[in-house]
Order: structure tokens, then sequence, then C-alpha cells
DNA sequence: GCTCTCAAAATATGATCAAATTATGCGCTG
DNA sequence: CAGCGCATAATTTGATCATATTTTGAGAGC
């Protein structure tokens, strides 16, 4: 017989309490890089997330390690972690990889996805808005990051859509810090055309709308990155 | 200023004795997957680790941590981790992938390789072909992946030859095991044109070149499977 | 400016807890 | 009486923590 009588099935909350701790370390880490809370250059130190998440240190290590797996941290020779800092020649490889496998994505979520599905994105889509609206620097972050997420995962191909998700690590630092010069004004979004695309089922339609979409957005860092230095 | 004198820089050793616990065991059991002492679908055990290699849970913990990252080892709902086994659709994917990135790589590598540095490669290329010709399914392995990933370096592109190197981790296991079916001597390589282009520094043949390097390889993978269900 | 000393941080180990799989044994059915 | 199924016990494995050891960085003193 079960222990569970069922009871702490309804609470919502059943998620955080089964999940691993080093699993939670790693996804808030990465929440804090995706939508940047550190900033490129910040360091880290496991001590001090040990002291400030009150885990114990193993969770924290392996947390650590799968970031600096995925590029989203850095592992100096001295053992010293901290956020990289993009480089011109970085920011134009990963507008490079982002083209490949993100448009690519979109195809292929064009010819798979449900009608239902998108209205989902759409739903998304309008919070974005909102955020832009209101200057919200970290929910356009979100959204932004929320709309592509879920649309990739459309695509059916996790083996891409990792790749993708490894490559917005890398510049999610950056991105905020651009965005916190610049402010949301200055981010025109491309994704009704993507959105139109979808609904068309049309695939070709779709990766060149994510292509105007990504190129836009990795400008910005650009731009961002050469005014800085 | 720098607190080197120039002095503890010449003792070679230095390097390899302080690499720490963690990273070794990462450096051993990624070999282990890249020339195929793991088979796809074999279980892993935290614990058998700690027994064999002789070092601390934490270590193994951290370093099993970054393989699954790396999409090396998969960690199942079960709390199992095992060598992942790769159906159809992600070898298409990863044909795309490796398309993408690693065309672009030898297109960078071919402009900016010094002529000495293909010496290099092409040396490495002569033990692959000796390790073809005596049916060393581990020497090709090997160096194969030394061909590749030496050619990388040169693109001077970090962050896409570590998704290539991602993505070789994918795939390793199923190489192997096609390897061990069909044996060396059906595994043409096309490292010669590669290295005619490099010579010339012509981007554009060096891509195309390693394009068919690179589909024939994974249809070599794709057969493989196929025939194996 | 250089070296020595000390504090802080990272590394590594072993013990302990929890969960899951496998093994065991009892009762039931044919 | 033999074979099957289910419940429970035992073993294995993963997760976490507290602690000891080693390494790095910084500051005092010469």
């Amino acid at each position: 017989m079960l222990k569970q009588s069922g009871i702490e099935m309804a609470l919502p909350s059943d998620r955080s309490e089964k999940q691993p701790a080093h699993e939670a370390v790693y996804q808030r880490l990465r929440a804090q890089i995706l939508f940047g809370e550190l900033a490129p250059g910040q360091p880290i130190t496991i001590q001090g997330l040990v002291n400030a998440l009150e885990v114990g240190m193993t969770p924290v290590r392996e947390a650590i390690r799968r970031l600096i797996s995925d590029g989203a941290l850095v592992f100096k020779d001295n053992r010293r972690i901290s956020v990289p800092i993009l480089k011109i020649s970085d920011v134009e490889a990963i507008v490079y990889a982002r083209k490949s496998i993100e448009c690519e994505l979109a195809h292929r979520a064009a010819i798979n996805i449900k009608t239902n599905d998108i209205s989902n994105l759409e739903h998304i889509d309008l919070m974005l808005d909102q955020a832009i609206a209101e200057g919200d620097i970290r929910g356009y972050l979100v959204h932004n990051y929320s709309f592509h997420n879920a649309l990739y995962r459309h695509a059916e191909t996790p083996i891409l859509a990792d790749l993708a998700e490894r490559l917005w690590l890398r510049f999610g630092p950056s991105l905020r810090m651009v965005c916190g010069r610049l402010g949301t004004q200055s981010v025109p979004d491309r994704h009704k055309d993507i959105l139109a695309a979808l609904y068309k089922h049309d695939g070709e339609v779709a990766a060149l709308a994510m292509e105007r979409d990504v190129v836009q957005g990795m400008e910005q860092i650009m731009e961002g990155l050469t005014e800085a230095s």
C-alpha cells in the first residue's frame, strides 16, 4: 500500500517538494542568468550560494557544473566561477548558430503545431506586448523566452531545442544589460509575423520571420557591446 | 601585476597533478563515451563508478551531471542513468546541426589556419588511415575525433566548437556500435579533400568537403539503426 | 618590491537518509 | 500438488549534509 492518501497530490506545490535540491538550485540560477539578475563578469562562489540558498554544498556544486557545461558560467583556471563576458566574435558566432538552429526549429514547429497551441503562443505574446508597454524589462525577458521556448517544443526535435536553450543561456546576461540601458521601447517584436506563418503552417515563412527576430535581437546586443567598450 | 615570475611555468607535469578529481572523472567518462567503451542503453550507476574509479562520491556526481547536460548521458524518470539510445529522428536532427555547425567551422578554419598546423592535421589523418587499414576501431574513432577537433580549434570560434563537441558526444556510442558491426573497411574518409581545401585557404570548398564527410558518417549510423530495429 | 603567514574558498570523503528495484514468501487457484 | 499473483522484506542506488583537507588570494612585515 502506498503511503500517499491522495491528499498531498492536490497541492500544486507538490512539484517543488519532490524536486531534488540540485535541480531546484539549477533552475533558480538558470532563471537568474536568463532573466538578467546576474550581470556579465559577476563572480559566483559556491560558499556564497550555500549560505544564500540554505542548501548543502553538494547540490550547489552539481548545479554549478551543469551551468558551466551549458556555457552559462565559466570556470576560470583560478577555480573561480563567474558569468562570462561576451566578445564581439562570440556574439557573431551566436548569431550564426541561432539562425541555423532556431530557423529550423520554427520551420518544423510550423508544420507540426496544432491551432490550439498557437493560441497559447498568442497569449504569451500578448503578455510580452504588455511588458514592453510598461517598460517591464524582466517581464519582457521572461515572456520573450517563454514564446521561443514554447514554440520550439512543438518542433519535436529535442536535440535542436537543447542547442537553442544553451545559446540563450549564453547571451541572457548581455541581453539584460542592453535592455537596461536602452529600455524596452526600442525592441520591436517580430512575433506577429511568426504567428501568422504558424497559422498557415508555412515553414519557409516562419523560418524567415524567425531569422528577422533573431538578427534584430542580436544586433541590439552587438550595438550595446560596441558602445560599452 | 602578474604574480608569475616565470619559474613555476617550467614544470610540465604541473597540469596533470593539479587537475581536480571531478575533472579527471569527467574526462575519463567522456573518452569512454566518445570512443565507444560504453554502449547505447548501458546503465551507469554513481556507486559503481565510485567503486571502480576509487574516488569519492561528490566528484563522480559532478562529472555525471556535466555529462547529462552534454546529452552524453540521460537521467531517466526512475532515477536511473544510462547511455542514451538514439531514435531515427534524433540522428536526423544531429545531421542537420552538424552540417550547419561543422561546415561553418571548416570554413573559418580554412581561412585562419597556418600551413604549419595543416601538417599536424595531415599527421593525424595518416594515423587514421593506418587504424582503418589495421581494422583498429578504437584507433579510428580516436583519430577521427582528433582530426575534427584539432581542425575546429583553428576556427577560433569556441562557442561553435563547443556545440560541435556536444553533438559528437551524442552520436559517439552509436557510431561505435555501427563500426563494430560493419568494421572500418567501409568507412572511406573525406579528410584528404578537406586538407587540400585548407592548403588553398578555400573556405567554400572546405565546407563542402566537410559536409560530405559529415553526411557520409551519419548515414552509416542511420543505416545501422534501421537494420538494428 | 618581495616573502611569509593567515583566512576564505574550493575540493574531496564518508556517513546518513530516502526512494526504488529486486528478492522472498505467503496464500490462492486450477 | 504445482504455478501464479500480490504484499512485504532486503538490497541497491541516489540525494544530502557535515566535516576534513588542499589550494588560492590578500595583507602584514621586512
